[in-house]
DNA sequence: AAATCTGCCGAAACCGATTTCGTGAAACTA
DNA sequence: TAGTTTCACGAAATCGGTTTCGGCAGATTT
């Protein structure tokens, strides 16, 4: 203990030779008798086990990612600042990567190229066993490439090259179900608020809204999809314009929780309640948006954690076997709260 | 070209051997040539470098690293689920580790002490040559120990241990900060609404208030701090309260961005104007937060990236020479918009 | 007693790099 | 021309592990 106290004097890790010296055996057999392979004897595999404990012998990952040419690790490179999307998919990754045989290296480009290709070719250098991507938003982003030398999947947004591996929220689906979510509570003159046009996002919430819409036999309430911004500043401003010009609609469906945080503002500016008159729902269910709004907001959200778990998956199909191409929605989700629910 | 396209095969990745046998020299050679050691020849360092380049050659990281017993990796062990924290300190660290030579495992071991072990067991494994902790709240934590084999720094929370290095917030000077902009913009009758009272957090940005309200002259509109909870319902709540036994205050600091978020909601729904009656700030300069908030919301700011920056800093200082002890606190920043300002 | 089998162990090769040191040829000096 | 220096290069050791293969006891078979 007191050879360890010195803290300017770090003492060399232990190595696999230094229990062996310490057992009386060989390196190889201190290796065998570590791993639990056969033809050692049990005598002296606890002699090795205890004096590799007893000099808490850590084995170099780095030495024997070497030789096994798998290092267990993966590279994440994201560009969301925030990390809103990717580190619940780091989550589900870890996740899916089990009992944690499997480390992370977690790099952000900031949406620059340049520095994307860095980061890249500093992973490539630590031989990643697989790479996941994060977009910083939906929209089809520039493959890596295809000459990589290792697997990669796209999360988040796909990759434009058709024959790389991507998954990504479905989009569509979470339009419809919260169309449905509306109508089966009786509502029946909804509006829609959106984020940016150029957002294939918006243009695909839209397009699942309006598709239920029609299954339902009704028309969009103030007759087009008013897109703008993803701010809670967008979402009064056209609130304001909505309710002047359709006083009478029944649910507004917001593009995003922060959307749907200006509308909530503005009904109650106006007096109209929620969600007995109107009722409100957004997209992404960000806890800190949906928990503090009056009433609690009501939102689908994406599945972060099951998309990670996905990639996760479908990196390792590539790793070992056959890898898949093209793009895979993951299925959204309802979360209800009292901005829809007259009874919560 | 044609040997990559078939994404079922990949080819080995370069090794030093094939760029040496391609460009007919031994390993050695070739091993000097692309880092540009002395006595070469010219010619043979260019033949080297362009055989590399055909093949794109990137160097092992791991077998230099076994060589060099450095890794140029370090790991980051968070804890807060959602990397409010822990990111900004990754990218602060990132800056700080340069041109990019280090790269950096992300761990959330979810504030649970096995996972933790777990994690750590991984991370020295794979010889990381330092570690960053970051805790879920700014409350002191348990140490990871000091027989570790790398240097530790913790960051947002401090090691209980006072040997251990520690750099986190200074949440005093944030409470002086807050009530010294008030002041200055002429408030005299201000009030604070905070968060969990169990929260070093919360008692620090008070202390560092009532410092600056003595200093001032002044004391505490309603007579003592309200604590409660870190949410946007608290602040809403002890708005109320607040407003109903003291009508005449003229400023709310509140312990959070959220707890702000309430606090307008409330100053608009009783129709006080903000800032020109009551002014109101919060802390975190949480942008989803702050920028939605009518007005926007003046906040302090927690200077998560340069504490990264710092606490990478003291990691390499114990890396490499002395390393230093004890607690760091780093200075917060005021960040003024509209629920103070008056002109804005 | 000789021949065969079995179980346990260690020597050595290997992974992919870096670095030290020795060797041979060319270029210099005397 | 003989002796010395300089320069370019390669053989080999090294890092910390894993794995193959051969050898040597001791036990079993004939």
């Amino acid at each position: 203990m007191s050879e360890t106290d010195r803290t300017d004097a770090r003492p060399r890790t232990a190595t696999l030779r230094d229990v062996a010296l310490l057992a009386g055996v060989s390196i190889a057999t201190a290796s065998k008798a570590l791993n639990g392979r056969a033809n050692v004897h049990p005598d002296t595999r606890r002699r090795v086990i205890e004096a590799a404990e007893r000099i808490s012998f850590t084995p170099n990952a780095l030495a024997q990612a070497i030789l096994a040419r798998q290092t267990g690790t993966v590279g994440l490179l994201a560009n969301d600042l925030e990390g809103r999307f990717s580190l619940p998919i780091l989550m589900g990754a870890e996740d899916a990567f089990g009992a944690g045989k499997i480390s992370a290296f977690l790099c952000d480009a900031r949406d620059d190229a340049i520095r994307e290709q860095y980061h890249l070719k500093a992973l490539l250098g630590r031989r990643v066993d697989g790479l996941i991507v994060v977009g910083s938003n939906t929209d089809p982003r520039k493959s890596l490439g295809r000459d990589l030398p290792v697997p990669v999947v796209y999360a988040y947004a796909p990759s434009t090259d058709e024959r790389d591996v991507s998954v990504v929220p479905d989009n569509i689906n979470a339009g419809t179900l919260a169309i449905e979510h509306l109508v089966a509570t009786g509502r029946r003159r909804i509006a829609h608020i959106s984020g940016d046009v150029n957002y294939v996002a918006a243009r695909d919430r839209a397009a699942g809204a309006r598709t239920a819409l029609e299954a339902a036999g009704l028309e969009l309430a103030g007759d087009q999809v008013r897109f703008g911004a993803w701010s809670e500043a967008w979402g009064r401003t056209a609130t304001h314009a909505l309710l002047d010009q359709v006083p009478e609609l029944d649910a507004i469906l917001c593009g995003s929780d922060q959307i749907a945080r200006g509308a909530l503002d503005i009904l109650r500016d106006r007096n109209v309640s929620v969600p007995s008159q109107v009722a409100v729902i957004g997209f992404d269910n960000w806890n800190v948006m949906t928990s503090g709004a009056r009433p609690q907001l009501t939102s689908i959200d994406m599945n972060f954690e099951l998309l990670g778990r996905r990639a996760a998956q479908r990196m390792f199909d590539a790793i070992d076997g056959k890898p898949a191409t093209g793009v895979e929605t993951m299925p959204c989700r309802l979360v209800v709260r009292g901005s829809t629910a007259r009874d919560l």
